[in-house]
RNA sequence: GCGCGAGUAGCUUAGUCGGCUGGAGCACCCGGCUGAUAACCGGGAGGUCGCAGGUUCAAGUCCUGCCUCGCGCACCA
């Protein structure tokens, strides 16, 4: 035999050859970690990204938008998930040819940085911000912004997220601010800005007000007293019972909600109560107005129903205010009458709401519908307005509960207490409960543009479609007015200053209208932030006195709603860049941004450029653990992506969170699962690699110049399969398949490549000379691995480009993207059947109990395809000295029809079982003589070709099995069980290899190194001279002897026979 | 309460227009192959396709209801 394979020494000594250009160098055992390290360092020496960028500047662009994230927090595993597929999509589209710029970006304003800010401090209020200094506050905020800003910039580079990060954009950058400022005033000009009340969760002790994520952090379950108060009606005697589990509200109520079509019962009390809890109590006479549902819940007296009537006969009616004098009329005509809400319900309470405007958003809202004044009875510091009442006056709501009920129960308005047991929201700072509070805010006016949201949205291509059709849709229709000021102070100032004499509204939209505007002898801020702003007095436009801004700072949405414009310092910096780079291609975050980002982009760019933000919009699901939990830091279930970047490394981390899952389901996040990815797909394409690069260097092989060689059908099959491949990456891409895309590819390397292939093709390296034959496999394997490593290059960007420049001489992400070319489906098919035969093959042997390495003197494929030009390779795999066509069916196989349920299905509906009954009773040799003749009637129906399909069945007695086929066409393998001195002495033979070769691997011993061989047998059939020959030469025995009789050392038992064998090296 | 999504072997999953014996991988057991491989091949065991109805000749697939999980929205007067 030729050579074997070039390791070890063998292969050192033809290192010289790497001195070749394009020839492939020899290549170690996968150390991932090192590898994507050691490229990271050539990819920031040559600059490959930016090459990669440049050498593209004169495509077509293909914009993409970073969607910022914030450095104060430790970046994680779902940071690593959305990255990947902005990155893969990105390098994706270079490689087409596209200009893709990737523009980092940062999220540095809002309350979670005042709140890392606080904590810190021990800052636990508004008081002790402002006494701590706003100035110093904000630089301490600035600070902290920047925490992590390290850790992300080693978790982007380590797993190769292209983005340029050395100007990136950033929030708090005074040009950023700037563009928030013009953009805001686009808005105030369309008179999309105003301001109002908004109800929010509220705590006094820190003066903040919650958004619904904090809230959530800290609901508990409390014990609360909740009362029953009669409202007297001012045209009658009766009173109207309402509930609530807030008695510090009823000072402030204005009014009482019913449902228009919910029936209420009017009722008179007939007797004292048998028993009584607590305060409150009916004196005989008294008339009481509730929901007729829940009247026997509610009243305690033996009552009489006086009459039924609709909640709508109720409404208009006025009656007593519970604190005269609390809160003043004004020009309201509605208060203190009955109003009707349809939200109002029987589930709880009496079926009327207590509505006091400034404490409930329904109640606001309904306030502002109808006219109820909107007066606070609470100041900021969550007490009691002087003149609610004197005993309440200056006091903490919350102290109150008692004190108001007695006052109630002394009046006789009080009905009844009862205590109450629900969930309700607190501080998750102080843990006291928070007030829902009317705190004063500017709105952008989102429910004006509505229509416009929704059209631009459905020109938005989803991805799944129906989180925009569904989530993002239902957000959009149910838009409310966008409250974007917050009383805090790290963010981008409201640059609206108000005239303090005729309260004219003025909204600043640049620098330099700050300055032109700024009244004499003011300060003009330099920075934009807090304080400075604060202090810049602008003189009004309409009446000449100062004006002072109001003392907001912008949500934090607003800031990265701005993105797609303020990075680029729209419309103050360079000219062109916004307008070539809108709206945008591709934008890729997680779900949870849906009323996030997603939202804030789409809301800016409506309301400031009535267009579309984005074009295409992938949403990703949550990552949660292998569980399936949640990640959070309470439960420690949180993965940290360097776990894996050190182990398994960046790539197969990539791969499997591609792979894993379509990508906007939930990933559950299993590190088994990367573990699995590594061995899988990239030790087998490292090793794949590994065998051509190896052989190609000892062979000095050059694909631009080594000849062609002769393609072999196997050479002709996977270069098929390698079309079909490229193809079918290219669409689910292209469809945002990419977990279907990577996983065709992995089945195509490990499979197609790696168990077949590679391994029909093994013995095609080992021949010295440069044969046609092995020239072809080496050319058809540099243009497997050069294609797959383009392939994978987006998703898998190391070990893609270490293959691709060892066999290419250049990075891989200079490369195009791989255009597919001709498939021959047919060899596709017929090799697809060679394998499974093979596998019949190995399956027919178990069966008869006849192992492997003893060969059959002939199989016989009985029908099918041509199949000759893979004749050898069957042979090979099947381990037969001859492989046959055999036309003679009937030899083995007897034909069996079979039902076509399809076909018969629409034919006979109703009637299909008594067919197929009919079918399996009848004898399949003269149903086929039947249907030829076109004659078969089974149950009333005509059978026809098309409503069977033949199978091949073989006869009793042969070793042999049917497949069949897609098509319903059968192949049958048959192979002969006789043995004979030659076979049974091969068989041997081969056995005796085996077991030689394990020693040799087990001495270590390098290829080339001849061995002493002893083999003694016993019971065992003769060897031949040409096979013990075959012994010598396959294991390099130079020295052997073979004995019959009882040996000594390591022995073997097969088929009845002993072998004992013993190796040593020379 | 409303909306969206999911539920297939111990785990991870494929399953197209309703049709033929519901496929893979991991892990387990038996056997085999193997000097690129941490792989591979054959066999075994493991499935009430969440539950219950319905439509149909035929349902993992379509319809209805319910259960569980996740996400979002609303509510918590």
């Amino acid at each position: 035999m030729g050579r074997v394979s070039p390791k070890g020494a063998g292969f050192k000594s033809c290192s010289h050859l790497a001195g070749f250009m394009v020839a492939p160098k020899p290549t170690d055992e996968l150390d991932s970690v090192a590898l994507e390290t050691g490229l990271l360092k050539t990819w920031s020496e040559e600059e490959v990204f930016e090459n990669s960028v440049q050498n593209r500047a004169d495509g077509e662009p293909f914009i993409f938008l970073e969607g910022p994230p914030t450095a104060n927090g430790k970046p994680g595993i779902h940071h690593v998930v959305a990255r990947t597929f902005k990155d893969l999509v990105c390098r994706w589209k270079t490689m087409e040819g596209y200009f893709v710029e990737r523009k980092g970006g940062w999220d540095t304003h809002g309350l979670p940085v005042e709140i890392e800010v606080q904590k810190r401090l021990d800052l636990m209020s508004n008081e002790a911000i402002e006494a701590f200094g706003m100035e110093e506050f904000n630089k301490e905020c600035r600070d902290s912004v920047w925490t992590y800003e390290a850790a992300w910039r080693e978790m982007t580079e380590r797993m190769a997220y292209w983005c340029d990060l050395d100007e990136p954009y950033v929030t708090l950058h005074d040009n950023y601010i700037e563009s928030g400022w013009w953009a805001l005033k686009q808005m105030f000009e369309k008179d999309l800005l105003y301001r109002g009340y908004k109800v929010l969760p509220y705590c006094p002790q820190t003066g903040t007000s919650y958004s619904s994520h904090e809230v959530a952090l800290g609901y508990k379950e409390v014990e609360e007293p909740s009362v029953y108060i009669k409202f007297k009606l001012e045209d009658s005697d009766a009173s109207i019972l309402a509930w609530t589990t807030t008695p510090w509200t009823l000072p402030g109520n204005v009014g009482l909600a019913v449902g228009p079509d919910v029936e209420y019962i009017r009722v008179r009390v007939t007797s004292e109560p048998e028993n009584w809890d607590g305060h409150g109590g009916a004196e005989i006479g008294e008339e009481l107005i509730l929901a007729k549902d829940l009247f026997k819940e509610v009243i305690r007296h033996h009552c009489e129903e006086v009459e039924t009537l609709l909640g709508s006969d109720l409404v208009g009616r006025s009656y007593e205010p519970l604190f005269p004098g609390a809160i003043e009329r004004g020009d309201s005509k509605t208060a203190w009458t009955v109003i009707e809400a349809d939200w109002v319900t029987t589930t709880d309470g009496t079926g009327v709401v207590h509505t006091a405007v400034m404490y409930g958003e329904d109640d606001y809202n309904l306030g502002m519908e109808v006219g109820l004044p909107a007066q606070h009875t609470v100041d900021i510091n969550g007490a009691f307005l002087k003149g609610t009442h004197p005993a309440l006056d200056g006091r903490y709501v919350k102290d109150c509960d008692a004190t108001i009920i007695e006052l109630l129960h002394d009046t006789g308005l009080l009905y009844r207490e009862k205590m109450y047991t629900h969930d309700y929201p607190h501080c998750w700072r102080t843990g006291h409960p928070l007030l829902y509070y009317a705190m004063d805010s500017w709105f952008v006016r989102m429910t004006a543009v509505k229509d416009r949201l929704l059209e631009f949205n459905s020109q938005v291509e989803w991805a799944p479609d129906w989180v925009g059709e569904g989530r993002f849709g239902e957000w959009l229709r149910n838009v409310k007015d966008w409250a974007i000021s917050r009383e805090r102070y790290w963010g981008t100032p409201l640059p609206v200053w108000i005239c303090t004499k005729c309260e004219h509204q003025h909204c600043v939209g640049s620098r330099e209208e700050l300055a032109a505007m700024a009244a004499e002898g003011s300060p003009v801020a330099d920075d934009l932030h807090r304080p400075f702003v604060d202090d810049t007095i602008l003189s009004c436009p309409e009446c000449n006195s100062d004006m002072k801004r109001e003392p907001f700072v912008m949500d934090c949405w607003f800031d990265s709603g701005c993105a797609s414009f303020a990075q680029w310092h729209h419309p103050f910096g360079e000219e062109g860049k916004f307008e070539n780079n809108f709206p945008v291609d591709y934008i890729c975050e997680g779900v949870d941004q849906t009323r996030g980002w997603f939202y804030t982009l789409l809301a800016v760019s409506t309301t400031v450029f009535d267009s579309i933000c984005y074009k295409r919009c992938l949403s990703l699901g949550l990552i949660l653990d292998a569980e399936g939990k949640k990640m959070s830091k309470s439960k420690g279930n949180i993965v940290d992506p360097w776990d894996h970047f050190n182990r398994e490394g960046a790539d197969a981390t990539r791969w499997y969170m591609v792979t894993a899952g379509a990508p906007w389901n939930p990933l559950k996040f299993d590190p088994n699962g990367v573990r699995e990815t590594y061995g899988k797909m990239f030790l087998t394409l490292w090793n794949i690699h590994r065998f051509h690069a190896d052989y190609a260097a000892l062979d000095g092989f050059d694909p631009d110049t080594s000849p062609k060689g002769k393609e072999t059908p196997l050479d002709k099959w996977i270069l098929s399969r390698l079309n079909q491949v490229i193809a079918a990456t290219h669409a689910q891409f292209e469809s945002w398949d990419f977990h279907k895309a990577c996983r065709g590819i992995e089945d195509f390397i490990v499979n197609d490549v790696s168990n077949w292939y590679v391994r029909r093709s093994r013995r095609r390296l080992w021949d010295e000379a440069a044969s046609e034959d092995k020239l072809s496999c080496q050319h058809t394997l540099h243009k497997i691995l050069v294609t797959v490593s383009r392939l994978i290059a987006p998703v898998s960007p190391f070990m893609a480009d270490v293959i691709h420049r060892n066999l290419e001489g250049e990075s891989v992400h200079l490369a195009n993207w791989p255009e597919d070319g001709t498939v021959d489906e047919g060899i596709i098919e017929a090799m697809g059947l060679v394998r499974e035969l093979a596998e019949t093959g190995r399956r027919i042997r178990v069966d008869n109990d006849r192992r492997q390495r003893l060969p059959c003197s002939e199989g016989w494929i009985v029908s099918g395809p041509d199949l000759s030009s893979f004749h050898d390779i069957l042979a090979e795999e099947l381990n037969v000295e001859t492989i046959s066509l055999e036309k003679d069916l009937d030899r083995f196989q007897s034909e069996v029809v079979h039902p076509n349920r399809r076909s018969l299905g629409a034919k006979c509906r109703q009637d299909l079982p008594a067919v197929l009954a009919g079918i399996a009773d009848g004898d399949s040799e003269s149903m086929l003589a039947s249907i030829e003749a076109g004659n078969l009637v089974i149950a009333g129906y005509e059978i026809t070709a098309e409503d069977i399909e033949i199978r091949r069945v073989e006869r009793v007695g042969f070793a042999a099995e049917t497949i069949q086929s897609s098509d319903g066409s059968s192949v049958s393998l048959v192979l002969d069980m006789s043995d004979t001195p030659e076979l049974l002495s091969k068989g041997l033979a081969r056995d005796i290899t085996r077991r030689v070769q394990a020693a040799r691997k087990d001495l270590n011993l390098a290829i080339e190194e001849q061995i002493k061989l002893e083999v003694w047998t016993k019971d065992a059939p003769e060897l031949f001279e040409s096979d013990l020959q075959w012994i010598i030469d396959e294991t390099r025995a130079s020295n052997a002897e073979f004995l019959v009789g009882e040996g000594s050392g390591e022995s073997f038992e097969v088929d009845g026979a002993t072998v004992w064998y013993s190796v040593s090296a020379l």
